[in-house]
DNA sequence: AACTATTTATAAGA
DNA sequence: TTCTTATAAATAGTT
Protein backbone atom coordinates (compact mmCIF):
# COMPACT_ATOMS: atom_id res chain seq x y z
CA UNK A 1 0.00 0.00 0.00
CA UNK A 2 0.71 3.61 -0.06
CA UNK A 3 3.50 5.61 1.58
CA UNK A 4 4.21 4.24 5.08
CA UNK A 5 5.53 7.97 5.94
CA UNK A 6 7.17 11.14 5.82
CA UNK A 7 10.20 10.20 3.52
CA UNK A 8 13.87 11.61 3.24
CA UNK A 9 15.10 13.80 0.24
CA UNK A 10 18.37 11.88 -0.69
CA UNK A 11 19.48 10.07 -3.37
CA UNK A 12 17.69 7.10 -4.09
CA UNK A 13 20.09 3.64 -3.66
CA UNK A 14 18.12 1.27 -5.50
CA UNK A 15 19.02 1.66 -9.54
CA UNK A 16 15.39 0.64 -10.34
CA UNK A 17 13.26 2.78 -7.71
CA UNK A 18 15.05 5.51 -8.63
CA UNK A 19 14.30 5.45 -12.09
CA UNK A 20 10.70 4.76 -11.87
CA UNK A 21 10.78 8.26 -9.41
CA UNK A 22 12.32 9.83 -12.24
CA UNK A 23 10.03 8.83 -14.60
CA UNK A 24 6.31 9.59 -11.74
CA UNK A 25 8.02 12.97 -10.53
CA UNK A 26 9.40 13.88 -14.35
CA UNK A 27 5.90 13.90 -15.39
CA UNK A 28 5.06 15.89 -11.80
CA UNK A 29 7.08 18.21 -13.06
CA UNK A 30 6.41 18.71 -16.58
CA UNK A 31 2.61 18.89 -15.64
CA UNK A 32 3.34 21.83 -13.00
CA UNK A 33 5.40 23.93 -15.40
CA UNK A 34 2.68 23.56 -18.24
CA UNK A 35 0.13 24.59 -15.22
CA UNK A 36 2.47 27.53 -14.06
CA UNK A 37 2.97 28.66 -17.85
CA UNK A 38 -0.70 28.62 -18.64
CA UNK A 39 -2.15 29.75 -15.29
CA UNK A 40 0.22 32.67 -14.74
CA UNK A 41 1.27 33.32 -18.54
CA UNK A 42 4.92 32.74 -17.30
CA UNK A 43 7.69 31.53 -19.84
CA UNK A 44 9.45 28.06 -18.44
CA UNK A 45 11.53 25.98 -19.79
CA UNK A 46 12.69 22.79 -17.84
CA UNK A 47 15.51 20.38 -18.77
CA UNK A 48 16.35 16.97 -17.67
CA UNK A 49 19.46 15.15 -17.83
CA UNK A 50 18.94 11.50 -15.89
CA UNK A 51 21.49 9.44 -14.46
CA UNK A 52 20.87 7.08 -17.13
CA UNK A 53 21.43 9.11 -19.81
CA UNK A 54 17.80 10.04 -21.06
CA UNK A 55 17.16 13.47 -21.51
CA UNK A 56 13.66 15.40 -21.22
CA UNK A 57 12.13 18.86 -21.75
CA UNK A 58 9.03 21.05 -21.36
CA UNK A 59 9.25 24.16 -23.05
CA UNK A 60 6.01 26.56 -22.61
CA UNK A 61 5.26 28.72 -25.89
CA UNK A 62 6.26 27.85 -29.18
CA UNK A 63 8.61 25.38 -27.73
CA UNK A 64 11.98 26.74 -28.35
CA UNK A 65 14.59 26.13 -25.32
CA UNK A 66 16.62 28.17 -27.19
CA UNK A 67 14.30 31.45 -27.73
CA UNK A 68 13.19 31.29 -23.82
CA UNK A 69 17.21 30.71 -23.02
CA UNK A 70 17.64 33.74 -25.33
CA UNK A 71 15.11 36.58 -23.51
CA UNK A 72 16.17 34.62 -20.06
CA UNK A 73 19.72 36.13 -21.01
CA UNK A 74 18.09 39.27 -21.93
CA UNK A 75 16.41 39.43 -18.73
CA UNK A 76 19.07 38.82 -16.23
CA UNK A 77 21.61 40.75 -18.28
CA UNK A 78 23.83 37.68 -17.55
CA UNK A 79 24.97 36.41 -21.01
CA UNK A 80 26.13 32.90 -21.34
CA UNK A 81 26.84 32.59 -24.51
CA UNK A 82 26.09 36.33 -25.58
CA UNK A 83 29.34 38.08 -24.08
CA UNK A 84 31.61 34.58 -25.64
CA UNK A 85 29.75 35.27 -28.80
CA UNK A 86 29.94 39.26 -28.87
CA UNK A 87 33.56 38.88 -27.89
CA UNK A 88 34.19 36.68 -30.76
CA UNK A 89 32.50 39.17 -33.13
CA UNK A 90 34.93 42.08 -31.89
CA UNK A 91 37.96 39.84 -32.32
CA UNK A 92 36.92 39.11 -36.26
CA UNK A 93 36.08 42.34 -36.93
CA UNK A 94 39.34 43.58 -35.55
CA UNK A 95 41.43 40.77 -37.83
CA UNK A 96 39.22 42.20 -40.41
CA UNK A 97 40.42 45.55 -39.86
CA UNK A 98 43.65 44.47 -38.98
CA UNK A 99 43.75 42.59 -42.54
CA UNK A 100 42.36 45.66 -44.78
CA UNK A 101 45.53 47.59 -43.29
CA UNK A 102 48.11 45.00 -43.63
CA UNK A 103 46.78 44.47 -47.43
CA UNK A 104 47.06 48.33 -47.98
CA UNK A 105 50.10 48.53 -46.44
CA UNK A 106 51.38 45.47 -49.13
CA UNK A 107 50.13 47.51 -52.34
CA UNK A 108 51.21 50.54 -51.20
CA UNK A 109 54.94 48.58 -51.18
CA UNK A 110 54.14 47.64 -54.55
CA UNK A 111 53.42 50.57 -55.75
CA UNK A 112 49.54 50.86 -55.73
CA UNK A 113 47.00 52.76 -54.23
CA UNK A 114 49.49 55.91 -53.71
CA UNK A 115 46.85 58.79 -54.17
CA UNK A 116 46.29 58.72 -50.75
CA UNK A 117 49.57 59.94 -49.52
CA UNK A 118 51.17 63.34 -49.02
CA UNK A 119 54.77 63.99 -49.92
CA UNK A 120 56.29 63.53 -46.71
CA UNK A 121 54.63 59.61 -46.47
CA UNK A 122 55.61 59.18 -50.21
CA UNK A 123 59.06 60.30 -49.10
CA UNK A 124 59.25 57.66 -46.11
CA UNK A 125 58.04 55.04 -48.33
CA UNK A 126 60.78 55.50 -51.12
CA UNK A 127 63.13 55.22 -48.53
CA UNK A 128 61.63 52.48 -46.47
CA UNK A 129 61.36 50.50 -50.04
CA UNK A 130 64.55 51.98 -51.02
CA UNK A 131 66.52 50.47 -47.89
CA UNK A 132 64.66 47.14 -48.26
CA UNK A 133 65.90 46.99 -51.83
CA UNK A 134 69.22 47.18 -50.37
CA UNK A 135 68.44 44.76 -47.94
CA UNK A 136 67.27 42.03 -50.41
CA UNK A 137 69.74 42.36 -52.91
CA UNK A 138 72.66 42.08 -50.60
CA UNK A 139 70.60 39.10 -49.47
CA UNK A 140 70.71 38.07 -52.99
CA UNK A 141 74.12 38.08 -53.99
CA UNK A 142 74.67 36.31 -50.63
CA UNK A 143 73.09 33.39 -51.64
CA UNK A 144 74.34 33.42 -54.83
CA UNK A 145 77.89 33.55 -53.81
CA UNK A 146 77.57 30.74 -51.22
CA UNK A 147 75.64 28.67 -53.91
CA UNK A 148 78.80 29.41 -56.75
CA UNK A 149 81.10 28.22 -53.42
CA UNK A 150 79.28 25.06 -53.15
CA UNK A 151 79.07 24.15 -56.63
CA UNK A 152 82.70 25.36 -56.63
CA UNK A 153 83.76 22.33 -54.13
CA UNK A 154 81.22 19.84 -56.11
CA UNK A 155 83.34 20.41 -59.25
CA UNK A 156 86.56 20.72 -57.69
CA UNK B 1 -11.56 28.47 3.54
CA UNK B 2 -9.46 25.99 1.32
CA UNK B 3 -10.25 25.55 -2.19
CA UNK B 4 -13.58 24.61 -2.74
CA UNK B 5 -13.48 22.49 -6.07
CA UNK B 6 -11.48 21.41 -9.39
CA UNK B 7 -9.84 24.27 -10.54
CA UNK B 8 -9.35 24.65 -14.23
CA UNK B 9 -6.59 25.10 -15.95
CA UNK B 10 -6.25 28.66 -18.03
CA UNK B 11 -4.90 32.09 -17.34
CA UNK B 12 -5.62 33.60 -14.41
CA UNK B 13 -7.44 36.82 -15.36
CA UNK B 14 -6.83 38.48 -11.61
CA UNK B 15 -3.52 40.20 -11.69
CA UNK B 16 -3.04 40.01 -8.24
CA UNK B 17 -4.01 36.34 -8.04
CA UNK B 18 -1.92 35.51 -11.09
CA UNK B 19 1.28 37.25 -9.09
CA UNK B 20 0.55 35.01 -6.15
CA UNK B 21 -0.27 31.62 -8.03
CA UNK B 22 3.48 32.44 -9.70
CA UNK B 23 4.66 32.82 -6.73
CA UNK B 24 3.33 29.88 -5.14
CA UNK B 25 3.92 27.34 -7.72
CA UNK B 26 7.04 28.79 -8.15
CA UNK B 27 8.18 28.00 -5.47
CA UNK B 28 6.67 24.16 -5.69
CA UNK B 29 8.52 23.90 -9.10
CA UNK B 30 11.99 25.15 -7.06
CA UNK B 31 11.15 22.12 -4.61
CA UNK B 32 9.99 19.50 -6.70
CA UNK B 33 13.49 20.43 -9.35
CA UNK B 34 15.33 20.26 -6.50
CA UNK B 35 14.23 16.83 -5.48
CA UNK B 36 13.57 15.38 -8.46
CA UNK B 37 18.06 16.21 -8.69
CA UNK B 38 18.48 14.01 -5.33
CA UNK B 39 16.59 11.61 -5.54
CA UNK B 40 17.20 10.72 -8.89
CA UNK B 41 21.03 11.79 -9.32
CA UNK B 42 19.83 13.69 -12.20
CA UNK B 43 20.52 16.99 -13.69
CA UNK B 44 17.55 19.41 -13.55
CA UNK B 45 17.69 23.31 -14.96
CA UNK B 46 14.72 25.28 -14.79
CA UNK B 47 14.43 28.66 -15.92
CA UNK B 48 11.32 31.36 -15.63
CA UNK B 49 10.34 34.16 -17.10
CA UNK B 50 7.05 35.89 -15.41
CA UNK B 51 4.78 38.11 -17.30
CA UNK B 52 5.65 41.04 -15.10
CA UNK B 53 9.33 41.05 -16.41
CA UNK B 54 10.18 38.72 -12.73
CA UNK B 55 12.75 35.82 -14.00
CA UNK B 56 13.86 33.08 -11.90
CA UNK B 57 15.90 29.99 -12.23
CA UNK B 58 16.85 26.24 -10.49
CA UNK B 59 20.13 24.37 -11.32
CA UNK B 60 21.09 21.43 -9.93
CA UNK B 61 24.56 20.79 -9.59
CA UNK B 62 27.00 23.46 -9.49
CA UNK B 63 24.38 25.73 -11.01
CA UNK B 64 25.95 26.66 -14.11
CA UNK B 65 22.98 26.50 -16.49
CA UNK B 66 25.25 26.98 -19.12
CA UNK B 67 26.88 24.13 -18.07
CA UNK B 68 23.36 22.24 -18.24
CA UNK B 69 22.45 23.51 -21.48
CA UNK B 70 25.47 22.24 -22.74
CA UNK B 71 25.19 19.12 -21.69
CA UNK B 72 21.74 18.91 -23.39
CA UNK B 73 22.69 19.97 -26.34
CA UNK B 74 25.09 17.18 -26.56
CA UNK B 75 22.69 14.45 -25.18
CA UNK B 76 20.41 15.67 -27.87
CA UNK B 77 22.65 15.88 -30.51
CA UNK B 78 21.09 19.40 -31.46
CA UNK B 79 23.13 22.06 -31.80
CA UNK B 80 21.68 25.76 -30.89
CA UNK B 81 24.79 27.62 -30.80
CA UNK B 82 27.23 25.49 -31.54
CA UNK B 83 26.97 25.63 -35.00
CA UNK B 84 27.24 29.43 -35.34
CA UNK B 85 30.06 29.07 -32.79
CA UNK B 86 32.60 26.64 -34.89
CA UNK B 87 31.31 28.57 -38.09
CA UNK B 88 33.19 31.55 -36.26
CA UNK B 89 35.86 29.81 -34.94
CA UNK B 90 36.49 29.03 -38.51
CA UNK B 91 36.53 32.13 -39.48
CA UNK B 92 38.59 33.32 -36.95
CA UNK B 93 41.18 31.08 -37.30
CA UNK B 94 41.10 31.41 -41.23
CA UNK B 95 41.69 35.29 -40.73
CA UNK B 96 44.43 35.01 -38.45
CA UNK B 97 46.26 32.45 -40.53
CA UNK B 98 45.79 35.61 -43.46
CA UNK B 99 47.06 37.81 -41.32
CA UNK B 100 49.91 36.19 -40.37
CA UNK B 101 50.73 36.07 -44.32
CA UNK B 102 50.40 39.36 -44.88
CA UNK B 103 52.82 40.49 -41.96
CA UNK B 104 55.16 38.07 -43.37
CA UNK B 105 54.95 39.04 -46.83
CA UNK B 106 55.28 42.65 -45.63
CA UNK B 107 58.49 42.01 -43.50
CA UNK B 108 59.95 40.64 -46.32
CA UNK B 109 59.16 43.40 -48.37
CA UNK B 110 61.19 45.41 -45.64
CA UNK B 111 64.07 43.12 -45.91
CA UNK B 112 63.36 41.39 -42.93
CA UNK B 113 62.97 37.24 -42.61
CA UNK B 114 64.67 36.52 -45.79
CA UNK B 115 66.36 33.56 -44.78
CA UNK B 116 63.64 31.49 -45.64
CA UNK B 117 63.67 32.21 -49.20
CA UNK B 118 65.80 30.65 -52.00
CA UNK B 119 67.44 32.63 -54.67
CA UNK B 120 64.42 32.53 -57.22
CA UNK B 121 62.38 33.88 -54.97
CA UNK B 122 64.96 36.46 -53.65
CA UNK B 123 65.41 37.37 -57.44
CA UNK B 124 61.73 38.04 -57.69
CA UNK B 125 61.44 39.85 -54.84
CA UNK B 126 64.80 42.12 -55.38
CA UNK B 127 62.69 42.81 -59.07
CA UNK B 128 59.35 43.34 -57.22
CA UNK B 129 60.39 45.86 -54.70
CA UNK B 130 62.65 47.52 -57.29
CA UNK B 131 59.43 48.33 -59.51
CA UNK B 132 57.69 49.37 -56.49
CA UNK B 133 60.07 51.72 -55.51
CA UNK B 134 60.47 52.98 -59.06
CA UNK B 135 56.94 53.91 -59.38
CA UNK B 136 56.92 55.26 -55.79
CA UNK B 137 59.82 57.69 -56.58
CA UNK B 138 57.62 58.82 -59.84
CA UNK B 139 54.46 59.28 -57.81
CA UNK B 140 56.89 61.33 -54.91
CA UNK B 141 57.88 63.86 -58.02
CA UNK B 142 54.53 64.14 -59.17
CA UNK B 143 53.42 65.47 -55.79
CA UNK B 144 56.13 67.71 -55.59
CA UNK B 145 56.52 68.96 -58.56
CA UNK B 146 52.04 69.75 -58.40
CA UNK B 147 53.11 71.31 -54.66
CA UNK B 148 55.31 73.44 -56.13
CA UNK B 149 53.23 74.57 -59.20
CA UNK B 150 50.32 75.39 -56.96
CA UNK B 151 52.92 77.53 -55.16
CA UNK B 152 54.04 79.62 -57.65
CA UNK B 153 50.60 80.45 -58.60
CA UNK B 154 50.06 81.29 -54.47
CA UNK B 155 53.08 83.89 -54.99
CA UNK B 156 52.38 85.16 -58.48
C1' DA C 1 2.34 35.78 5.74
C1' DA C 2 -0.86 32.20 7.79
C1' DC C 3 -4.66 29.15 7.63
C1' DT C 4 -7.36 25.30 5.83
C1' DA C 5 -10.34 22.66 2.86
C1' DT C 6 -9.42 20.19 -0.97
C1' DT C 7 -7.04 18.55 -4.73
C1' DT C 8 -2.67 16.57 -6.30
C1' DA C 9 1.40 14.05 -6.26
C1' DT C 10 3.57 10.04 -5.38
C1' DA C 11 5.98 5.75 -2.79
C1' DA C 12 5.08 1.31 -2.31
C1' DG C 13 2.76 -2.64 -3.67
C1' DA C 14 0.53 -5.52 -7.22
C1' DT D 1 5.26 -0.20 -17.56
C1' DT D 2 0.71 0.77 -15.52
C1' DC D 3 -2.81 0.68 -11.78
C1' DT D 4 -4.06 1.09 -7.04
C1' DT D 5 -4.06 3.09 -2.67
C1' DA D 6 -2.54 5.23 1.54
C1' DT D 7 -0.51 9.19 2.76
C1' DA D 8 2.19 13.36 2.26
C1' DA D 9 2.42 17.62 -0.17
C1' DA D 10 0.73 21.50 -2.75
C1' DT D 11 -2.15 25.15 -3.19
C1' DA D 12 -6.65 28.40 -4.10
C1' DG D 13 -9.26 31.07 -1.58
C1' DT D 14 -9.65 33.40 2.58
C1' DT D 15 -8.14 36.11 6.67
Amino acid sequence: MGRLGKFEIKRIEDATSRQVSYSKRRSGIMKKARELAVLCDAQVAVVMLSSTGKHHHFCSDACSIKGIFDRYQQATGTSLWTEQYENMQRTLSRLKSINRNLRTEIRQRMGEDLDALEFKELRGLEQNVDAALEVVRQRKYHVITRQTEIYKKKVR
